[in-house]
DNA sequence: GTCTATAGCCGGATAGAC
DNA sequence: GTCTATCCGGCTATAGAC
């Protein structure tokens, strides 16, 4: 049935991004791979294409997600800090969903082979939205006149490595998450 | 001479902690290296003795420098907000120092062979540290109750991956740097 | 100190039996 | 759908000529 073979196949992308996150997508082997779910490595070729195709599914399908979901949000009609927690609830969301497919996103993108530009244009597009509701923000006053790349980065950087403590915070709660994250990042640690 | 010695090897490492940087450590070959260097893959030996302690020395002389900074750091008689600046300014200053390094130190410990328990003895150290600043400053009133782990990993993922983007703003003055980041991780960014 | 040649091993992927 | 066997190329590192 096509439905088994399916879940067998996201079994095995499933088991990659986990390997992946552990010790790169080059380090990975597919003996390794084939070890940790259980058969021999010829045997994953009944259900994968490649190597590579693991990495390209498991990044585009994320990177997707975060560009188609960014320009809705930028599209709204709130307030630039409404539209920074969104992004910031974004990517809790995401991470949360696929916290080993994230790793890949972050590391691996450098590995594509053939989908590297398209990529490429996609991480632009995110950051240019990303860029827009920032400089929205300090024309409108709500942000602070600090250096818009700064600004961006340090934010950027954070939600973008949420995968490395994430998933070790099992108890705390999404919404606690994206409330507390928001304090953090935007309001600053200071009382 | 031995100083032209040095400096050859020293190139090597260089040159070797960039293509880390844009590769990762296991997708970098020995071919690779010798090509950026200039020379055959055979000539390299002459002045390294493997590529794993290319890795190897680069990542632990900048985690050495990091935990003994903090250390130093912790020990003053000053309030948590200062400390938090001065690990602000020490972050940027290594960085600037050796961007190269400090991605191969974010990215590729986990390739260390021989020496990955010292490594993760100097990093869970320097956390320890840290977490006792964002502790002692909850606790002193100067810093939100906001969850520690959170405010802990948000802060530090965001210096620890510096390497990223601070090489491309070489125009940025490293004081003008620390003052703005300690602006935007401390106070936030809401006006 | 750099080179060519190569040892010895491991990589992704395929062929074909069952 | 999984297996064994294998292709073929690339890997780190060494040997030894120059």
């Amino acid at each position: 049935m096509k439905k088994s073979t399916l879940s067998r196949k996201q079994e095995i992308y499933r088991i990659a991004a986990q390997l992946f996150k552990e010790k790169g997508y080059s380090a990975v082997t597919m003996r390794d791979l084939a070890a940790a779910v259980g058969v021999k490595a010829a045997s994953l070729y009944n259900h994968i294409t490649s190597k590579q195709q693991i990495l390209s599914e498991t990044i585009l399908h994320i990177a997707e997600q975060f560009t188609e979901g960014i320009e809705i949000i930028v599209q709204q009609d709130v307030d630039a800090i409404t539209k920074l927690k969104e992004v910031i609830a974004q990517h809790i969301s995401l991470t949360i969903d696929n916290p080993y497919g994230m790793a890949a996103l972050n590391n691996d993108w450098m590995h594509l082979e053939g989908k590297l530009d398209y990529y490429l244009e996609l991480r632009t597009r995110y950051e240019k939205r990303f860029r827009q509701i920032v400089i929205d923000g300090k024309k409108s006053g709500e942000l602070k006149e600090v250096h818009t790349e700064i600004l961006l980065y340090s934010i950027l950087t954070t939600l973008r490595n949420l995968y490395l403590w994430i998933p070790k915070k099992g108890e705390l709660k999404k919404e606690e998450l994206i409330e507390e994250l928001s304090i953090t990042l935007i309001q600053g640690v200071e009382k």
